[in-house]
RNA sequence: GCAGUCGGGCGGUCUGUCGCCGUUGUCUUUUGGCAAAGGAGGAAAGUCCGGGCAGCACAGAGCAUUCCACUUCCUAACAGAAAGCUGUUCGUGAGGGCAGAGUAACGCAGAAGAAAAUAACCGCCUGCAAGGGUAAGGGUGAGAAGGUGGGGUAAGAGCCCACCGGUCGUACAGUGAUGUGCGAGCCGUGUGUCUUGGAAGCUGCAAGUUCGCGUAUACCGACGUUUGAGGGUCGCUCGUCCGAGUCGGAGGGUAGAACGCUUUAGCCUGAUGGUGACAUCGGGAUUAGAUGAAUGACAGACAUUCUCUUUUAUUUAGAGAGGAUACAGAACCCGGCUUAUAGUUCGACUGCUUUU
C-alpha cells in the first residue's frame, strides 16, 4: 500500500509539471523536441567539441558553446550521445540515449527562457559518463542540475 | 506420469499522459498547424560465405597463386540445403558427432623400437661348431607384414582349409557413391610435396548519379587605370569624397540537398509434381525507410511463471505477499552459416514406470 502511494505521488508530480511549463511559455510550446532543436551540422560539432567548455553532474557531462543566433530557430540545439566504450550493445546505448532526451525534453523550459533572457544561443552535446544505467527519476533530477549549472556559470563568467 | 531425441511455431497484451519518423489528405502556401492510417527481429547481431546492384578494369590463350573435393540432386549462387553411400565413434534407445578425390615419384615419422619393408635383438628349431631355418611369443608405436580357429611342420609361416576384412575380375541391383553373389590371389599406416577435376578480375551504397549557398579563382568577354570603370554621400541632377579594378560568362566542385531507398531470386495461401531441398500454376495483401541516426518515456491494469504464508479434505482449489518476464535495435537488398535467447507450445519417436 505505502509503495501504491508513492507511485501515484510521482505520476501527479510528473502531470503538474508538464502542465505548469506549458502554461508558463507565451510561444505555446509543447515539451517536444523536434528536428531544428537538435545539433545536425558535422562544422558545429566539430567546433564544439575543439573549443566548447563542459560542465559534470555525474553521470552526466555537458559540452556546450555559445554560436551566432538564427532567427527561426531556438536558442540551444542539443546533442545527445552515448560512448561504445561503455556501453557494448548498441540496445544499452538507445536506452540511455532515450531517457536523456525524454529528460531534456520534459526540463529544457527554464533553461531555454534564461538563454533568450541574455540573448545568447548555444550549442550543447550532452554526455552519458557511467558504465550501468541509472534509473528515469535520477537521470531527470541530474539533467535539472546540469542544465542550471550551465546557466549559472555563463552569467557568472 | 517422468526423463529424453529429432523437427517446427510463438516470444507479452491493453489503457492513459507526453513525445519521435516518414506517408497521405487538408489549411496556410516560407517555416509550419491539424487530421488519418502506419512505423525493428528470429536472430535486425557476428560480418564468416554466396549472389543481385553500382563503378573501374577487360582481344585470345597459357602459367602461377588461393580456395573447394564420397554420390546424386536443388538453387541466381554458395564453403549452403535435401536425399542417400562408406568408415569410425558416443548413447540402453529414438538418434547424434567426426572423416571421406588420387597415390606414379620424392621426402618426413625416426631422440621410440631388434626391425618402418628384399626385417632376426631376445626367443623357438636344427647343428659338435661355423652356420642355417623361423614372423607363432616379447616390449615400442597411430601403424609390425591381413584377423580368428584348425590342419600342417624339426620349429614355423596363406604353406593348406573354413569364416571374416581388404584388393582385383565378373554377374546382378541401383541414375550414382555403393551393395549382394561367384571366382582369383595373398595384400603395411599416416602425412606433405605432388597429380586430377572444379571455381575465382578489383572495390563496395561512405558504391554511384544529379543539383549546388558562400569563399577563392586557372580561363573567356565587356568597360576601365592623367580621356576615371565602379562605389559612398538624402529619392534624382549637379557638386564633392574614395581610387584600380568592376561587371558578366564559364569551369571545377567544398558545406549542404535530392536520387540510389525499398515491389522484392520477397511475404501469405491453395493446387499439382517430387521421398525431400524445391519447382510450376492460380489467388491475396498499398503501408519502416532513419542518416550525430526515429520506431520511445512514465504510470496503471492484466497475462504467464516461480517462491513463501494461509484456509480446506495437504491430489486439487481459493486468498494474500514478494520476485521473474530473455537475447537483443533495421542503416542498399536478398539466400545461407555461426553465435545469444526467460519462458511457452505443437508433431513424430525412444526409454522407464503406473493402471487396465
Amino acid at each position: 500500500m505505502c509503495r501504491k502511494i508513492v507511485l501515484l505521488d510521482t505520476t501527479l508530480f510528473c502531470f503538474y509539471e508538464a502542465t505548469t511549463t506549458k502554461r508558463d511559455t507565451k510561444m505555446e510550446k509543447k515539451n517536444g523536441f523536434a528536428k531544428n532543436e537538435r545539433l545536425c551540422r558535422k562544422s558545429v560539432i566539430e567546433k564544439l567539441y575543439a573549443e566548447g567548455s563542459s560542465v559534470a553532474a555525474f553521470p552526466l557531462r555537458a559540452v556546450y558553446l555559445k554560436i551566432p543566433s538564427e532567427e527561426g530557430n531556438p536558442s540551444a540545439s542539443v546533442l545527445i550521445a552515448v560512448s561504445k566504450k561503455r556501453f557494448k550493445h548498441a540496445v544499452d546505448r538507445n536506452l540511455e540515449k532515450r531517457h536523456m532526451r525524454e529528460a531534456y525534453r520534459l526540463n529544457k523550459h527554464p533553461f531555454l527562457e534564461a538563454l533568450e533572457k541574455s540573448e545568447t544561443s548555444m550549442a550543447v552535446a550532452i554526455l552519458y559518463l557511467d558504465k550501468k544505467h541509472h534509473a528515469f527519476a535520477h537521470i531527470q533530477s541530474k539533467m535539472k542540475k546540469l542544465l542550471q549549472a550551465i546557466i549559472e556559470k555563463e552569467t557568472k563568467g
